[in-house]
DNA sequence: TTGACATGCAACCTAGAGGTTGCATACTGG
DNA sequence: CCAGTATGCAACCTCTAGGTTGCATGTCAA
């Protein structure tokens, strides 16, 4: 069980969950691809995000999918959630815009 | 310039956050008491916050009070919002299959 | 059937995070 | 002035995150 805001704390796994977010499901070779890195070392990225609850995986013939989970995203963004208070009316702003 | 999500990911900085943002501003003596580690494993802590800007430190006589700064957190919710619009999406969905 | 593609598995390397101890410095109150 | 409190500074230790290379396995397409 991996905490969600640790998962978050790689640049490349927030560039693979935006790659998600923004691409929909993707194998490994698509998501490697671009990266500056090995497959090997996404894998292992990917493998931390799955930990966390943030990819599922699902075979699909020789590939397996990585589809995002926004669910865990939720804690982090509760826990966030009071500070939000601080930095004032913002929020309501921060509100209007979450509505949409 | 540390980013936020990296300092946000380690369990000993969330709750010395919510000691700051609970408890207002604290000396590290305090800060430091009821932490299972040392002053100088707190001090190491405090000084990565402070390089995130996520606290600000003022010397007031033998002491250095340290304050929360909620600022950078909203770079962080505000990268968390496209997602939230995920599971508001989603919970949308689940509502309208529910009234069918 | 046989390459070629997609991925898994395991061993290995290295820098830095997270912690410690020990001592130095600075301020304060009596 | 002196003793105690608050903190800084520096060296050190250990473990693991993040990356690599090399090879094995499984699956599709012709």
């Amino acid at each position: 069980m991996i905490p969600v805001f640790e998962a978050l704390a790689d640049e490349t796994r927030r560039a693979l969950l935006e790659r998600l977010r923004l691409d929909g499901p993707l194998p490994l070779s698509a998501l490697a691809a671009g990266m500056p890195m090995t497959r090997q070392g996404v894998t292992k990225h990917l493998e931390l995000l799955r930990a966390a609850r943030l990819v599922r995986v699902e075979r699909r013939g020789r590939e397996r999918i990585h589809a995002l989970d926004p669910q865990p995203l939720r804690e982090a963004t509760e826990w966030l959630a009071p500070y939000a208070a601080r930095w004032e009316t913002r929020i309501e702003r921060l509100k209007q815009h979450l509505e949409e």
